[in-house]
DNA sequence: TAGATTGTTAATCGATTAACAATC
DNA sequence: TAGATTGTTAATCGATTAACAATC
């Protein structure tokens, strides 16, 4: 029997659903051993989002509650790592060892999660062959050669904004499907290629708009 | 004359059209002197945008274009620019010196935009009295004496997740009223307090969800 | 003027929510 | 069983887009 979920379902989730799927999933990570069942009221109000929302966002995926009960912590967490691919690892490169790349490199929370930056690459030869979060830095001329015998799932671009999108076309030639991109240009990329653009200027400007603005009620 | 959109914009601006104007400023900004015009076609191009969500988007605060022409594009970066809140200077407090706060700290391309950090406050007596980009860290215990005498617009939360709520009452109870947040958790705030969250790891889990998922088509 | 492109409306599309039957 | 909460539908709400009159 197809349901009209199974139909939407089939048409693709919706974005946001996606992106809220972090946000559940880091909430319920961060809940004590002690806290064994969760209903999606409480889940809503500790998220501010209502409780009808998180029920038809899981729906798209299963059914993980229990009627009259609610979620088991454990297992939902379970289930999202699942759909968020987190029962893998993935290999990352990092292009430009400036200030960010330097903090992201040396931040071992992604690790823990399972993503692992697997080398570095950098065109300054005054920092080629350092080391950062024990991974060397490497000349970005050997990128193409090194993607070629180590695949990686994520490339993480860190470079200044004129080079960016000719390092992104040059991954994306070799075969990279997935870019996180802290650069501040819109890159352009094939159908195929997924990119998560973190532009951490625009997410201030949001800041200054709202103070700019301010009346009543401007609840992020 | 009340027209509809004159309706529109006394409901509020929607959240999709005040997060697009910072992508808008940011492509203008980058383009060289030499480009004298554009149209809401070619900006769409360049953004993966429609035409008519762009001239949309910009009619909610005014009418900036010439007909049969396009717009000037430095009348329209100047414009929203001041939209945004870009012609005054921002004064920012950073909580947390850890490896992330460090980076934003060091970071000028902040102060280039306007947004100076006037402050830096950590909790580890380690490191309380280093300079980081020329800015003394504090101890936390003077963070509501500091705010006191050097009110700030805009509070930065690098702190670990279990520290970060209990930071942020405070910076509500001194009267900060917009936070920038990259601690992982949803923080609860009163409804005059904008919140702007930077989640990295979500950003990456949205990034394995794809690759986990990949079939067709799946451009950001 | 003819050509081009804006600003704005109405139509479309998609996402959120309220409501409730299903069910533990 | 009674009480509670899910999963799912239909209704609502809001955002995007196509189309075009206005106009430079």
């Amino acid at each position: 029997m197809m349901t009209v979920r199974n139909r939407r379902k089939m048409a693709g989730i919706p974005r946001g659903v996606i992106s809220r799927l972090p946000v559940y999933y880091r909430y319920l990570s961060g809940l004590s051993q002690a806290h064994e069942k969760i209903s999606s009221a409480e889940l809503g109000k500790a998220l501010n989002m209502t409780a009808a929302q998180i029920r038809s966002d899981l729906s798209y995926f299963g059914s993980f509650g229990l009627h009259g009960y609610g979620y088991r912590v454990d297992e939902l967490r379970q289930r999202i790592a699942e759909i968020l691919g987190l029962d893998r690892e993935y290999r990352l490169v990092l292009i430009g060892a400036g200030n960010l790349g330097r903090a992201l490199a040396s931040y071992q929370n992604f690790r823990r999660r399972g993503f692992v930056i697997s080398a570095i690459f950098d065109s300054d030869p005054q920092i080629i062959g350092e080391e950062l979060g024990g991974v060397k830095i490497r000349s970005i001329d050997g990128l193409e050669k090194y993607l070629k015998s180590n695949p990686c799932d994520i490339a993480v671009i860190c470079t200044p904004r004129d080079v960016s999108q000719g390092i992104c076309d040059r991954l994306v030639a070799a075969g990279v499907k997935a870019i996180w991109n802290f650069s501040p240009i819109h890159l352009q990329v094939p159908d195929d290629v997924v990119v998560e653009h973190i532009h951490l200027t625009d997410s201030l400007l949001h800041l200054s708009f709202h103070l700019r603005h301010r009346t009543e009620s401007n609840q992020s």
